[in-house]
DNA sequence: TATATAAATACAAATAACGTATATTTCATA
DNA sequence: TATGAAATATACGTTATTTGTATTTATATA
């Protein structure tokens, strides 16, 4: 078997490029292959309709959300780098998937996209959880705090590290990112002696 | 006869957002009636179609711009501050109409929008010439050089002024639209003794 | 209460998108 | 050059969406 000539590369990549820009309702098939540069018939070699399109690219983007996770999740760094790391991550990603998009998809009920989003946000959290219970097993964390209350805790935060009215607050992005930190792990008490 | 209790308003304002973020022929009329929170019926009181919305959004668009052009000609500065706001002013509305609503209004082949705007670029062309030829009467600018060749460069610049390649190379966007005009107004040359 | 105005609903007609079948073209390989 | 696989272009019936209008229902105002 002879090996893809980028046919499905350039079908994703068109795709991925009008989905996020207008949603998947307003994109047509016929519009994604002519960008594609690719005749319809092609298109449906690989996938068997639009949203097979979208599950695949949006289950492309978790994945590698996940591996880019898991990488600065076992990286040797100490715990503080690590959530400093994330949230860097998180914020670079902010317009990966837009909410319009995600809006999008939720209006237009297309239940096997929604499930799939569902599906795959159930198994990042439970790794997340995961993670968060051993980091306070091994004391990295303190553990008189749910771990669910944590999480919630964190994408709070990733919320507000893209908000203009908290940005415009500072003069770089890095500085804003390391005062929060400095909340989220010490809290407003000022540091005792010793205390790094 | 009531005064319009902002509904026309309303739909202009859900037309142009929707236009201008995903083009013409992606967006319903009903659509725009839901975002507008206004009945079907009531819209095509004011507009018997979407395109008569399009082509109001567009004529409004240009007006203004033409109106914010004449009160910058005939305000009693120097030729070169002119410019200068002008350049500024094309700067700031650099993305009031993406160059993908024009490609979507022309490769539709909406005839009627097309003409519409050709109609008004025309105008804009004659406004501008004329008063560059009264300029180059007056002794303002050089009369050795077509306007119509001034013009196409000027044009040129507004580009420029948007290309990130260009902006990217300047720490901030003034020194860039001064750096500019000194060349379109003196050339490569070093100033001679006495020139300004 | 009467009257005007907008919203909600329903609808036929037009348009656009879908998915498939078939004919044509391309192009590497025998 | 002939052959065959694979992509493209074309055509087409089917379904879904959009359009523009008509009719009914709600709402506010004088």
């Amino acid at each position: 078997m002879e090996k893809q000539s980028g046919k499905f590369e350039a079908i994703a990549a068109a795709a991925k490029s009008l989905f996020w820009k207008h949603g998947i309702r307003r994109v047509s098939i016929e519009e994604i292959c002519h960008d594609a540069g690719v005749s319809k018939m092609t298109c449906y070699k690989y996938f068997s309709n639009k949203t097979a399109i979208a599950k695949y690219l949006i289950e492309e983007m978790f994945e590698s959300g996940i591996k880019a996770y898991k990488e600065i999740y076992h990286s040797d760094i100490s715990y503080e780098e690590k959530v400093k790391k994330m949230l860097d991550l998180k914020m670079s990603n902010a317009h990966e998937m837009s909410q319009e998009l995600l809006d999008d998809i939720y209006k237009n009920q297309d239940e096997e996209l929604s499930e799939t989003i569902e599906t795959i946000k159930k198994r990042m959290i439970g790794i997340y959880l995961d993670d968060i219970r051993e980091a306070q097993k091994i004391g990295e964390i303190r553990n008189d705090v749910k771990p669910e209350f944590m999480l919630y805790f964190l994408n709070n935060l990733t919320e507000m590290l893209t908000d203009q009215r908290l940005v415009s607050i500072y003069s770089n992005p890095q500085q804003m990112i390391s005062e929060v930190m400095t909340f989220f792990f010490y809290g407003i008490m000022p540091r005792k002696n010793g205390e790094k």
